[in-house]
DNA sequence: ATTGGCACTCGGTAACATCGAGTGCCAACG
DNA sequence: CGTTGGCACTCGATGTTACCGAGTGCCAAT
């Protein structure tokens, strides 16, 4: 489409842009550049990029600055995958190496690895909870009338859920209810337990064990608020000059839920990269957003990403996100 | 300290310097107020307000702003506490009304209420979990050498913890070590359980059991990650004008341990309202900060707040934080 | 003690000139 | 014919100057 000297012309304004923030003029390439040509033919070939939408110009007499289908270009033509730098290879090593504790911590733990590591804002989307079978569900009696459930699924998560019973309830019959629904739900699976169990004889032990299963079956039905991690939101202040995009991207980031169908969208396209209106989200026209999906005994886990302007490094963000993406997938493998 | 003409203009100055954001002059005060002495007069105050370090002037020719001290001598001057207004009241209400489910949730949404409410930033302290006894600890089995340990405290909150055993172990010696410490521990307060349990007579029970005492002390030891939650963090935006000030403030929102400490301090001075330099923080200069503690049973449980500019409503933040705090602490008992 | 009056200050805004980075275009060149 | 040096041109950025007006401090009069 673009012939090799256009490419590279391009290419070297985007990577100057992202370097300097700044309109890039003729001058600065023929200056620094591989491409050996003089500034006015350079003149001619930017004119040309601007016509097929590579490029614009804030105003006439001003040096160019890459479209949203510059930066495509860019990344698009961004042959190896690039390695990370050194000292930040280091970082991720030795990050994993001393990642301990539960899963929930780690992931927060690397979402804000990432925004170490870019500059930018990082997000983590845990692997879903779904298709896991129970393997224990478990009563305690908190109070006369309140009883906490604790599920524990294969993969290690839990769901708590606090019942109020209405009538008194012995710790006997806690006991009893707690076998009765182990006996009949371990080995089902999560969002698909069953709507009633046999009963057991006793009336009270019949109530909690139906409070419980209305409690677990409440829990699945509205989008239930899956959880992202987002670590160093407050370089956004610094991705955009403009309060208010700020502000807004901020507000993006609030949303988990946002934030999830997002990375999974993108994701769901098959891009490592989305540039502006290709999130979908008016919000981010000026941001970019770099994401690598992780996967876990070969099923598609969750999505790893860095959440920035959309003149960041792309070769750095998508090194970083390659090389998170892949230590955690080990991470999560060996437990 | 202040004479009845000095706090009248101090307090009007203060007020219209709030809604406004604009320095404020002499005729405005004049015009507006229930202050009833010509500009001149007012004029003569201002000055001595300024040398008394009430107020500052950005520029010589422009109107005053209020200092540190301004900000002080009017919210120590709020004569009533202020009733929330009455659609916002609604709303609280409505809230308490209808929160359910797990307290975690909860408190997260109260952040976020505080901050719809206020228009600035929500922060919510949950009641710490010390203090509180061991009711169940239950092992369960994930993989040969994955077991998981769920404890269940006496205020319904759960820890978990991943045990790697080095050793393939049986389901039964799960389920006997599972017994072994729930028959030992249960009872023991959280943070002050036993660093050793009498031998169950079997080697491997021995080795989870140990295990389990391990990663329990593991999670006490160090600054145990105590969660807080913050809704609106995208209000800061709007908070400050300086980006960097923004960029900052957002920072210190993402520490959580900061920002307990900075709660916690400032409720242990007995303060409602923390401004600028009283936060202890360098970096909250120009903002302030409205606490409630908020008890249970008697005992100091956690703190809410909310985090604005120090030109902030402080009426409107301190009514929303009392009855935010005030609805929660019932909700809180009820359970 | 209060106040009207007044000279004064100084940030903000507008009008205007200047500078220079960068452009588009064109004629000349290999 | 593609490339290039040259050149007139554009226009944001920067600086200068002038002016306006909100607001001040001070003082003399009440």
């Amino acid at each position: 489409m673009l012939d090799d000297r256009k490419a590279a012309i391009l290419r070297a304004v985007v990577q100057e842009y992202i370097e300097t923030a700044q309109p890039v003029g003729s001058g600065r390439i023929a200056d620094a550049d591989g491409v050996d040509v003089s500034s006015a033919t350079i003149r001619n070939e930017m004119a040309t990029l601007e016509t097929e939408g590579y490029l614009v110009q804030p105003h006439t007499s001003a040096g160019r600055i890459p479209t949203e289908k510059g930066y495509r270009y860019f990344v698009d033509t961004i042959g190896s995958p690039g390695a990370l730098r050194g000292d930040h290879a280091r970082q991720v090593s030795s990050f994993f190496r001393a990642a301990h504790g539960e899963i929930e911590e780690m992931l927060e733990a690397t979402s804000r690895l990432l925004s170490g590591i870019t500059d930018w804002t990082g997000v983590v989307v845990p692997p879903p909870s779904t298709e896991t079978p129970l393997r224990s569900i478990h009563l305690v009696q908190l109070a006369p009338q309140h009883v906490l459930a604790v599920s524990v699924y294969g993969d290690g998560s839990i769901d708590k859920h606090t019942l109020d019973v209405d009538v008194e309830v012995t710790e006997a019959q806690v006991a009893s209810a707690s076998a009765h629904l182990s006996a009949q739900m371990i080995g089902t699976i999560r969002g698909s337990e069953p709507r009633s169990v046999t009963s057991s004889g006793d009336a009270t032990t019949d109530r909690i064990a139906a409070s419980v299963l209305e409690a677990l079956d409440a829990s699945n039905e509205p989008a239930a608020p899956t959880d992202v991690f987002v670590g160093g939101a407050s370089r956004v202040a610094s991705a955009f000059d403009a309060v208010e995009t700020v502000q807004a991207v901020l507000h993006v980031l609030e949303q988990q839920l946002v934030v999830v169908t997002l990375l999974r969208d993108v994701v769901d396209r098959g891009l490592q990269v989305a540039i502006g209106s290709e999130t979908g989200m008016e919000t981010l026209a000026n941001a970019a957003l770099v994401v690598a999906p992780y996967t876990v005994d070969g099923e598609r886990a969750g999505a790893i990403g860095v959440l920035g302007p959309a003149r960041m490094d792309y070769r750095e963000a998508m090194a970083a996100v390659a090389a998170v993406s892949n230590r955690l997938e080990t991470r999560l493998i060996e437990g």
